[in-house]
DNA sequence: TTGTATGCGTTATCAA
DNA sequence: TTGATAACGCATACAA
């Protein structure tokens, strides 16, 4: 330990060396291209060239290069990349809220996908505010972002034409579209079709014999809630039940809970089938139900829209109509990347009949 | 219509003129601040400081400028205020799992606070891999992030110097590292008291009457669910419980679920209690149980660990601990951003009693 | 108060 | 193949 270093090793040693002092002082400075290139004894285009790749190095030069960018920990200062390439290795998700199971598992599928090819994924949250939507497009805009994934409430009583500009604005500067669900103009859009989805379910429960339903759905004008409102209406009277009411409540679990104990408190005739038009909505009737002393699904029925992973522990099983979250998120990222995206057939959306809509005698 | 403009609007005229061309061509070419300069016949500097409003513009010239970029919906180039500037508005999020409601709120938490203050959240999915981890806070550094907050699993198992080497050069670059629960070194921790909040619980339910407990568990190393193990260990010997044994499944519902069943299997003494080290885990459990054609609380009890919003509407409750998510998120962006942040307080941690365990006669 | 000029860290063009 | 050097879009020190 004590014998000195072999002369071979001299190099690396005081290389080593200078390292270390580096990262005791490296509160300073980030090392930077033109770190590298000095220290590799290059210039700075071939550094530059040797770190992305683009075009052919001697290998010597390309070695001392790698090595000098290993010892200094450079890593590419992406801002300064982005304003010389002019494009950035972003995408940006909007969701109205990311504690919501639902836009939880679909960002899993734009995240997921998106690392895999290499992006950064940038998220915002609505509250389901359109003005709110409208200053974060504004905001993700100045990312200049490869693509905008939007999978926010569209609210057809909001005027779309503030928005539309923003996006086009958007567009302008390079980044794709792309609405999950309702599309909004000049936009791709990975299409739900939750009319289609809803209509089955509407169907399915009136063959199982319900004839009085009541739709838990959000204010009117948010368009996936009128959509499977609309929906389930028509499958549920071609199959011979009575129109539905419909309660404007919310989309969120509170929301459901509160429609429901309130729709209880009032009065609901047993056998009763409740429609949440997510299924956050109709855990949370679900809750309110049992919560009145009621038996859910025996007393009154309930179903609902997405069958969110969370909604596999709940007894009984909720009756609903799968969406393949993960899969509609990795298809709107592929979407807001591809140059020749022909658009997408919608992914098929599948009712599961449970225990929480048992057959009525 | 066909007569002349005034005089006086014809340079609006004009300019609207122009900028409605400039619309229409729009796929062209992003606005930048020197088009706005020569929009509004001032200087790049006049421009700039207009709009961050650095230093005193006369009225005048302030108008002109503001109009101009209103015009031609200029959006400031991040990537080039950031180059320019040194300093980038973005703190990055890695969290394990974004479909996990667990990080679900987590993230709303440090979203909503990013938000307020101006910030853009990149977020970062480990999937529990200790590699991933390392190379996403590489690739993230890449963005000179104001701050990193880790939000997933401290691994003991996994030699931690590589990512602290890889933190460290974060640091240089300008970054602030937050740790959420466990931390790391170099990095300030927003602490969870796992092992207060774990112990209070083995502490109560062993208070109930609960003799013997089987802790459903991430496999060894997880700081997390080893802290959980042992202040449960801790809090239920102490109230005169046999020691737990420790099942080492995972830290998902699905891992939960399998654990439980094989332990069914194999055999459970009724009135042992199952405590999944966190919420997610134990609903899975729970709901093994059920499909055994137990009844959870009466024949197994149950306990979790984080209080989820997702658990409120299992039956029976979920004895469980009250992790608050979305502050502790908020918590975490505050000591990302902030320069004097001195430190914080574990929040409390409060055990909550619920149906899943019940009192022992 | 305004404008000029320089710099930020990269990439890309153009000679050599 | 390599190296100067001019962009990229913006901020800012300095001079006017």
């Amino acid at each position: 330990m004590s014998s000195p270093a072999p002369s071979r090793s001299a190099t690396s040693a005081s290389r080593a060396a200078t390292s270390a002092s580096r990262a005791a002082t490296s509160a300073s400075r980030a090392a930077t291209l033109g770190d590298v290139a000095s220290e590799a004894g290059v210039s700075l285009a071939t550094a530059s060239r040797v770190l992305n790749g683009s075009r052919p190095v001697a290998h010597e030069y390309r070695r001392r290069v790698e090595e000098a960018a290993e010892r200094l920990g450079y890593i590419a200062n992406l801002s300064a990349q982005t304003t010389a390439r002019g494009t950035s290795p972003v995408v940006a998700l909007l969701v109205a809220d990311i504690a919501d199971p639902y836009f939880g598992q679909l960002a899993a599928g734009v995240t997921r996908a998106a690392e895999s090819a290499g992006l950064i994924t940038t998220i915002a949250i609505t509250d389901r505010d359109a003005e709110r939507e409208l200053s974060l497009v504004r905001t993700l805009r100045g990312q200049r972002p490869r693509g905008i994934i939007l999978a926010t409430s569209r609210d057809t009583s909001v005027d779309p034409s503030a928005l539309a500009r923003e996006l086009e604005a958007a567009t302008a500067h390079g980044a794709r579209i792309v609405t999950l669900g309702a599309g909004v103009a000049g936009s791709q859009v990975v299409p739900i079709d939750n009319l289609a989805g809803a209509e089955a379910l509407g169907t399915a429960v009136a063959e199982l014999g319900y004839r009085d339903a009541v739709i838990i759905a959000a204010r009117e004008g948010v368009r996936t809630s009128d959509d499977r409102i609309a929906g389930f209406s028509a499958g549920f009277e071609a199959g011979g039940g009575a129109a539905p009411r419909v309660v404007r409540a919310g989309i969120t679990r509170d929301a459901g809970y509160e429609a429901a104990a309130t729709l209880l408190e009032a009065g609901l005739e047993p056998g009763t089938l409740l429609f949440g038009v997510s299924d956050v909505v109709a855990i949370g009737a679900l809750s309110a139900v049992r919560d009145a002393g009621l038996v859910p699904g025996d007393d009154i029925a309930i179903a609902g829209f997405d069958d969110i992973a969370a909604g596999r522990d709940i007894v009984p099983g909720i009756t609903t109509v799968s969406v393949p979250l993960e899969a509609l998120g990795a298809q709107a990222l592929e979407a807001a990347i591809s140059d020749d995206w022909g658009g997408a057939a919608a992914l098929p959306l599948e009712v599961r009949l449970r225990a929480s809509t048992p057959r009525r005698a």
